[in-house]
DNA sequence: TATATTTGTGTAACCAGTTACATATAAATA
DNA sequence: TATTTATATGTAACTGGTTACACAAATATA
């Protein structure tokens, strides 16, 4: 099957990554409406977090992901307003917000972790004839943390 | 370094995907910003395709690119507003928008190409450490797109 | 103690994709 | 030929991320 993406080699691969991870988020979301979940993609690590510590302040929340404050401010409004978080104000510095799992949470954790685990093995299925895809991923997200993709292209760019 | 997604191993290797290709695309931007190229990162593949072709149509662009066609719709808006498109109603078919690069295009995109060019060799050394990425994520695009995230989920999820 | 700096949260405006719906034209069919 | 179906484009409403800016509270420093 002819793809113009994969056509063009390297110049192609960061928009297929990018193509690609679209398209699994759109199927979860379509999945968790299918089995009618009332949850989003993007709140399961927020929930898997928040299961293994208990409380945490946005900020945290934020380092742990390494996604921006204004990111998880969002998904955090929303899980709220779904009455799936509590948030109190830190008693010895009223800056912080911490974030605890409500009842409604707790309750309904067991359900989600059985739709979660149909996910992981969908994600093993998918990665059945990548078995590299662990390392290579890794390496790649090593290379960008050091250097950015921007200052490596304005680095190339004067060389040439 | 610890990481979250990286932690929970299977579990997070979807975000770590959407998370990675994000990190590129704002660097990408941020890249064009600094040097000083009014263009976006998705009109790179459009411009491609242009070269390439002389002229298409949305349908056809939306095809090549496997993205949905309000998306091309969006990019091309912008792509006509900064004067890098022109388009035509087609004589024999009169829903068709033919789609062509304008001089000003024309004019610049030598200029366009040394910056990706650029990119390219930042994606290579990106790369240098993730020697089976190609094999690796095809075999992925491939599981993908014969049996959904979706399908596949609902399927795990009765067996359990 | 007064001032400057850092930290934590919040908002606004933007880019980037999707699905769902609408509409006009072309093509197929009764 | 009249009607149905398919195709091409367009819009609206949504999720999901970013950077830039604002402000209050805590901390460091003069």
């Amino acid at each position: 099957m002819k793809d113009f993406l994969t056509e063009i080699e390297l110049a192609g691969l960061i928009s297929r990554l990018k193509r690609l991870s679209d398209e699994l988020l759109y199927s979860t979301r379509d999945y968790y409406k299918t089995v009618g979940l009332d949850i989003e993609p993007n709140w399961h690590l927020v929930f898997l977090l928040l299961e293994k510590t208990n409380a945490l302040t946005i900020s945290e929340i934020s380092q742990e992901l390494r996604m921006s404050h204004p990111a998880c401010i969002k998904i955090i409004k929303k899980m709220k307003k779904h009455d799936y978080l509590i948030s109190k104000t830190d008693k010895n510095d009223s800056r912080k917000r911490i974030l605890e799992l409500s009842d409604k949470a707790k309750k309904r954790l067991p359900s989600f972790h059985r739709h979660w685990e149909a996910g992981i093995q969908t994600t093993q299925e998918l990665l059945q004839n990548s078995p590299h895809i662990f390392e290579d991923l890794k390496a790649f997200e090593k290379e960008v943390s050091e250097v950015s993709y921007k200052e490596r292209t304005l680095k190339n760019l004067r060389k040439e």
